[in-house]
DNA sequence: TCATAATGTTCTTCTGTAGATCATTATGCA
DNA sequence: TGCATAATGATCTACAGAAGAACATTATGA
């Protein structure tokens, strides 16, 4: 599975979804979806504005688990 | 911008798009438009199912380009 | 050269995000 | 403590683009 670390990332740097969502201009409800990890499907257009914002690779962003 | 270096992944394993699309279950299309660069969103199940195939990270397949 | 495999291209279908709106909950201040 | 406001959650419609299939074109190799 494909695990997103957007609630770890935010929660270190203590940032609400609003915030987010008004600094990337990412729709506030795509936020929330990645923030609960309820999206199944992501813009490429969406991580690159997060990782603009929240200066990080796509790898801390998004994490490969392997569970067979 | 989000480079996919699907193409470039593939290159050194000297895959071809069909065994690719035969191997991960994905479909060729979107294979396709991955290695081309002309996709615009992808699911997370498709990463899930390309990380696992080329035995990779998220961040090997996409990479975040600072191009401000 | 010919058969077959791989890739490119195009079309329709359908899923899920985008975007907006309303409801609910949390927060801060008087 | 109560109220105003901000933040979040939840829900709905519209639409973009991936999924999937079918057909055309190109490459491969026997």
């Amino acid at each position: 599975m494909i695990k997103c670390h957007l609630s770890k990332l935010m929660g270190e740097k203590k940032l609400k979804i609003v915030d987010v969502a008004r600094e990337t201009g990412v729709n506030r409800g795509t936020i929330t979806r990645l923030y609960h990890e309820t999206a199944s499907r992501v813009e490429l257009e969406t991580i690159d504005a997060l990782c603009r914002y929240l200066d990080c690779e796509v790898g801390e962003l998004f994490e490969f688990m392997d569970d067979h």
